[in-house]
DNA sequence: CTTGACATAGAACGAATGTTCCGCTAGAAT
DNA sequence: ATTCTAGCGGAACATTCGTTCTATGTCAAG
C-alpha cells in the first residue's frame, strides 16, 4: 500500500511541469497539456493523477473551469525559491540614542508600504524579518555607518557570538554588538576587532531587541 | 480620434480585475468573467477591448487557448519579481596586499561556478559586476571587515564620491577609499568618518581597479 | 486462483470558453 | 446630410477543455 505523501515520478513531473508552465506562460496548463508534457495519452490518467496531487496535498483544483490549476503553498514556496526575491519591510530607522523600532505585532506582514529586495539565497531563515536603516555614525563600531542597512529577525534568544541590537538600559542606548554570556556577565564585543569589548554585570540591564542577520551598504 | 496610449475606464477596470483575479485565483480570468466583473455583456465587447490592450502593450494573448492572458511587464510586478535575482559571480578574495583580482574579460558572465545571488533592486545597474570577499580587517577603515563581501563594478571611469578600490602602487596596496579629484592631487577619504583622508600628488600611483556598487554583509 | 485496489488507455460527452458575424448607436469628420 | 469609425450588444459557432464511462493490465493480499 501506497502511503500518503509518495509521490510517483510521473506525479512528480507533472508538479514540475505545472510549475515550469505557469511561470512560462502566465496561466496553467490544460490537462492536455500535461499529458503531453508528461508522455499520457489519456487525459482521464492525468486527471486521475491531478486528483491524487489534490489529495497529497500539493495542488488546488476548481471543478469546471479549464485551467483551473494552482499550486498549494507547499509547492509555491518551492516557486517562489525558484524566484529567489524576498522582501522585507523597512519598519523604520535605528539610531544610539533610541530602542530598536520593531514592527507591530499586530501588523499584517505584507504591508505594502515600504520594503528591500533581498535574495533569498543570502538568508537561511525568511520569517521574522525586518530591515532597518541606520541613521548617523553612532554604530562605527560595529562597522556599520550612515545610511547603511541592518537585516534583523525578531527574536527572542540568542546564542553566544551572535550579533545583536541590545538596549543597554543603563546607558540608556542601542548598539549592534556580538553577545557573549560569561559566567554571570555579559559581554558585548565590537565587530571592529580593534576596540574592547565591555561587560554588563547585570544581564537584566540588556534588552536584545533582534539578531543581525545582514548588513548592506548601498554605494550611490 | 482617441491617441494612442489612453485606456478607457472600462480598460482600466478590465487590467484591475485581471490582475486581482490572477493573484487571488492564480490563473487569469476568462472573457466571461471579465464581462461579468466590469459590466459588459458581451463576450465579444470584451474581447474587443481586450485586444484594444494588446496593442497598447498592456497585454499578451494567445489565440485559441482558454484563460490565454497574460499581464506584460509594462503591467507586472508579479512576473518582474519572477526574474528579480542577479546573479553576480564571485571571482575572488581581495586584501591589502594585492591588486584586486579582476574577472577575465574573456570568461562568459554567467560562468556557473560561483557566485552570490542579489535582488536586481539593490543595484542601479547589472552589468560589469564582480564580487570578491574581503579577507583579513586591513579594510577596517572603510568599515568592512572580514568575511564581508564587496560587490563591485569593473569601470575605469570615475566620479568625484564615487568608492573604488585602488591599487596604491607606491605602498603596495589595495584599498576601499571614496575619491575625489582636487587639482592635480587626488584625495582619498576613509568611510570611516573618523578617520583622515590623504593625498596622492601623482595620479599615475593610484589605480583605479573598480567601483564598489554594495557592501554585504553575512553574520551567522 | 480469485479478489480488490491501483494505474492506465481510449472514447464519448458536455460544459466552458474563445471567435466571428451582423446590426445598432453616437459622435466626429467631410 | 452623409460618411466613417469607435464602441457596444446579441447570438451563433467552433474549439478547447474538464468530466465520465468502460475496458485493460498489474500486483499484492486472501
Amino acid at each position: 500500500m501506497m502511503a500518503k505523501g509518495k509521490l510517483s515520478d510521473r506525479q512528480r513531473n507533472m508538479l514540475d511541469f505545472i510549475q515550469r508552465y505557469s511561470r512560462d506562460q502566465g496561466y496553467p496548463p490544460s490537462i492536455r497539456e500535461i499529458g503531453e508534457a508528461v508522455g499520457i495519452s489519456s487525459t482521464s490518467v492525468v486527471n486521475y493523477n491531478l486528483n491524487r496531487l489534490v489529495e497529497e496535498g500539493y495542488l488546488d483544483r476548481h471543478q469546471n473551469v479549464s485551467r483551473g490549476l494552482r499550486l498549494t503553498d507547499k509547492m509555491s514556496t518551492a516557486v517562489e525559491r525558484l524566484s529567489g526575491v524576498l522582501r522585507v519591510p523597512l519598519v523604520g530607522r535605528i539610531f544610539a540614542g533610541q530602542p530598536v523600532p520593531l514592527p507591530g505585532t499586530d501588523d499584517p506582514v505584507f504591508g505594502a508600504d515600504e520594503g528591500i529586495e533581498l535574495a533569498r539565497g543570502l538568508l537561511p531563515v525568511e520569517d521574522g524579518l525586518f530591515a532597518l536603516q541606520v541613521k548617523g555614525d553612532s554604530m562605527i563600531d560595529a562597522m556599520v555607518g550612515d545610511g547603511d542597512i541592518v537585516v534583523m529577525r525578531r527574536q527572542p534568544d540568542w546564542r553566544n557570538g551572535d550579533m545583536v541590537a541590545v538596549w543597554l538600559r543603563g546607558k540608556e542606548e542601542t548598539t549592534l554588538k556580538h553577545i557573549y554570556k560569561e559566567g554571570r556577565r555579559i559581554r558585548l564585543q565590537p565587530a571592529n576587532p580593534t576596540m574592547q569589548s565591555f561587560y554588563v554585570d547585570d544581564p537584566s540591564d540588556v534588552e536584545v531587541q533582534g539578531k543581525v542577520m545582514l548588513v548592506v551598504r548601498q554605494l550611490q
